[in-house]
DNA sequence: TTGTAAGCGTTATCAT
DNA sequence: ATGATAACGCTTACAA
């Protein structure tokens, strides 16, 4: 802010105090005691400063002490619920150790990405944390990070081989699948995000790894979707459910897509869960008051958010600091109401296909609070 | 980033070429012309710079140009959909104008809200966005603002006179509230957020303004709540709820409040619209699939951020521009089924009190794409 | 057409 | 216990 009562400077305060700017520099920056700065001068410039309300160009600062205290935060989509649950604990953690976060959205777009990293080093951030777009050949600026400070969250990246914090997407939907399973579904298919990325791609994995190891079907006709909009699940979720063999349940790999088949459903006038069960991704305050409630698998949000930026600091700390860790966090599946067991009650006295809703089913269970 | 290839500086690059320093700034700055370099040494400086894969340090360029091309974003809560998605907007009508952005979480506490203002200042930010907490007297980072580029949204904010983009809080409220008394409600109470807050007392008025034009009661023991997390509104619905006349109609001044109420009312087994009607402020993707899908007031959110920036850019350009301008935006409600009609449909023939359900209500409508 | 040098606001080294 | 001063990496008069 160039104009305005034109912000006094360490030289302003120094010049009024009869001080060099040496002095004032060291007392505002706490080194009073190392400097052996004279109590006396020490409370005459600390008192100045209060009454001037000067605040120390962090610019310059950076610039002589070689380190911003800022990171950059780079992820596809700030208005996606679970990334902005992130950058909230990211921000709020990185505020506690001091540093700013300058924040950018990639738009799940390599060249968006690529930009953004480019500016924030430009603006020498001490570290950067990156949920990379990572679906074509990685960009030169992302290729650079691999000998910088920095940690990828959520998605993983092969080739620079960065430490990340990931939640563990695989095994997520190998419990939500085999969740299904064990209800008595046979044909269980997938609403995706955008294929190529790491975690819908691990998704996919555990989802077919489970399936596989039930020797039901999971060849790709049976996984649909572009992306991680609501307009692609719905898309996505009617082409399956137009099929000859409609399946009897379906994965959401995001909680946006979760509505997206949500309303697909209704659209094609397909109960949930009567006629087909749901299961998605991230927790959502509003998962809970859906019709019916989602039976969800929860990620660990606040630890994602903690431990990459812990690791993060670390890496700003010792930037040799041995291999790239990998942190794979656990998650959770939170039974709600989206499932139906389809396994006969009493068996082969009422033939399944005649069965009416079982009253007994979740469909309205109390929810354990998010 | 300290250590590493030594990010190759303006020096290393003309110390390589045989050529000064402000040779190489003139080029990579896209003053060639202005300064007459010639073509030959132009394009080597390009091709030497992009093989360096340097880039130009923003912070000796801020420092050196008094501005950094930088805004700060100060918001209550970055993972509220609300404030994640108008964040989203800024950040890319930010970009395209080449502006960075700075962001902090105020958590909705004035003092973490005066700390991140004076850390933005200190890191020459060319202008702020702020949506003030504001309940308290206000602090000294904050008056100190009046002097700077800086616009509020959401929030208005009464002593440092500052331009400010809203939406039409009040005037949604009135909305919400007729569309409740039209259709034959006379019990409307509200749960409230953060009260003292801008856009929740704004929204309160609107509703008592309504109220008080039909002669109904508004006084404040039918305004619950205590702030913007689903546990208060939880409570606050509740507590309406218990009441010996309980209203016909809430008003949920919030879409995380929203999901407090559907949730109060389910478990009190109070049905939703049939009996208990509910208006709630903010669309999101989820409203559309809640159970009733859920009459909301929609805020413009793209308008809002585009605006904001806008203003605050062009007091960027021009600091004394003229007063601060408010820029109120308008409102609408889109009706979806969480709402019932009151009016017997043939007057006197059906008693109320025993009318079943109307089948015609628009408990399922169709939504229109959001 | 290009180089020299001052200066942006700090901090750290070396004196005193 | 404190002051001068160089340096951080860049831009821009002013010189040449």
């Amino acid at each position: 802010m160039p104009q305005s009562p034109a912000s006094p400077s360490l030289k302003t305060l120094a010049a009024a105090l009869g001080v060099s700017v040496a002095t004032v520099s060291r007392v505002l920056s706490g080194q009073a005691e190392r400097y052996r700065i004279s109590v006396a001068t020490r409370n005459r410039v600390l008192e100045a400063a209060s009454a001037s309300g000067i605040v120390v160009d962090q610019l310059a600062r950076s610039l002589r002490l070689r380190r911003t205290l800022s990171i950059g935060l780079v992820i596809p989509d700030i208005s996606n619920p679970f990334f902005a649950q992130l950058a909230r604990q990211i921000e709020r953690h990185a505020r506690r150790h001091g540093y700013s976060v300058l924040i950018a959205d990639s738009e799940e777009d390599a060249e968006v990405e690529a930009q953004a990293i480019r500016l924030m080093l430009s603006r020498r951030v001490d570290g950067l944390i990156l949920a990379p777009v990572g679906t074509p050949a990685t960009s030169a600026p992302l290729r650079s990070l691999g000998a910088r400070p920095c940690v990828l969250v959520d998605r993983l990246l092969d080739d620079p081989p960065l430490p990340a914090v990931t939640s563990d997407h695989r095994r997520g939907a190998e419990i939500a699948t085999l969740h299904l399973i064990e209800r008595g579904h046979r044909r269980i298919a997938c609403v995706q995000g955008s294929p190529g990325t790491f975690a819908n791609d691990e998704r996919i994995a555990g989802w077919r790894t489970a399936m596989a190891a039930s020797g039901l079907p999971c060849g790709p006709e049976r996984v649909a979707g572009t992306g991680y909009s609501i307009d692609a699940a719905l898309a996505a979720a009617h082409a399956l459910l137009m099929r000859g063999e409609r399946p009897t349940g379906i994965l959401a790999l995001g909680n946006v897509l979760a509505l997206g088949v949500l309303q697909a459903a209704r659209d094609a006038r397909i109960s949930i869960p009567d006629d087909l069960s749901l299961v998605a991704f991230d927790d959502q305050l509003w998962a809970a008051v859906t019709s019916p409630p989602l039976t969800i698998i929860e990620q660990p949000i606040e630890a994602l958010g903690r431990e990459v930026l812990e690791l993060l600091l670390a890496r700003i700390a010792s930037p040799t600091g041995g291999p790239p860790t990998r942190n794979i966090l656990p998650v959770r599946l939170i039974e709600r109401g989206s499932v139906r067991d389809l396994r006969p009650k009493i068996p082969a006295l009422v033939p399944i296909s005649h069965r009416a809703a079982d009253p007994s089913d979740n469909a309205t269970r109390r929810v354990a609070a998010p």
